[in-house]
DNA sequence: CCTTAACTTCACAAATTTCTGAAAGTAGCG
DNA sequence: CGCTACTTTCAGAAATTTGTGAAGTTAAGG
């Protein structure tokens, strides 16, 4: 109801709201700058933000941006996103996308896969320690397929829930 | 085949599987001594060792060590045992425990979930950005579901493979 | 081509985390 | 009751991580 043409969120909403999820974010394992800039994009309208708006938001420096999306690109939380006709670049979240990449711990699985396995050749495999590293290596195999079908299944669900593909 | 009673493993050869193990417990995120410890745990022979034989096989402190052990119990990876009649402990990784304290994660996702429907409320659930915070709610709170089923799931699974309860 | 707007890289200062030695508990055993 | 064998706590040194400013790079637009 104010006069302001554009509805512009409430800056102060929007800042609590990236702070606190990005503190969880952190919790979780992620360094601070990604989780921030990640919160950011995710309660941001479009879901795209460009370098300096992150970088005004958060007040941060552009240095700081260019690091933390770097990482976030490559674990494929964020994609980046040239405007055309402008040097301007431009980071998205996909709703769907971001969440998929949590699933993306495969590509850690593999490798703990690969080292438990290298412990039950060099341990023995007829050994009480190699007999207990075979069972969690059995245990990250299951989860493997697991995993795939889980996603599967979120994928009709969230087409049940929310329309779009 | 040498005249040693007990067939003592090669240290070599196990130490080197603890610390690649580590290495990649640490890249997913778990602290360099916790890990350590814990991947020394499960490459024991009998699944426990004392605090000095920890302190020893790793060369740390005893302070490390108890510090270690601490974080590990907390997140419920390893469980401390008194010997009776002695002030030693014992620590120890029961092979089904631990990983499902990965599951425990679930804790970890009840706080993301908590900052997400404030984010939702505080943002408008019929904006944009409310809707994709709306979306990521939704897949956690299907994921919470999908966990519990799937780890009842390996727990059959497990008996196939391995008999034990 | 040259200018300029944008992003990236790099070296370093600051903040944080990690590990240790030393001191302080704590409980078994004589 | 106190000695002894363990474990935990704590303060601080050392290593690591983080974020910045400044210089470097690249391409759009004149």
């Amino acid at each position: 109801m104010t006069d302001e043409k554009a509805p512009e969120r409430d800056p102060e909403a929007v800042s609590k709201f990236v702070e606190s999820f990005a503190a969880q974010l952190v919790e979780a394992g992620l360094q601070r700058m990604p989780a921030r800039v990640f919160a950011a994009l995710l309660s941001s309208d479009t879901g795209t933000l460009t370098s300096s708006e992150l970088s005004e938001q958060l007040k941060i420096s552009p240095a700081a941006v260019s690091g933390a999306v770097r990482y976030l690109a490559q674990v494929h939380m964020v994609s980046r996103e040239r405007e055309p006709g402008s040097r301007r670049e431009r980071y998205r979240v996909h709703a769907g996308q971001w969440y998929e990449a949590l699933t993306n711990r495969e590509a850690v699985i593999k490798r703990w896969e690969h080292a438990l396995r290298e412990g039950v050749d060099s341990l023995g495999a007829d050994t009480p320690a190699g007999r207990r590293l075979a069972e969690t290596l059995a245990f990250f195999e299951f989860i493997d397929g697991e995993v795939i079908a889980m996603m599967e299944r979120w994928r009709v669900r969230r087409e049940e829930l929310f329309g779009a593909s």
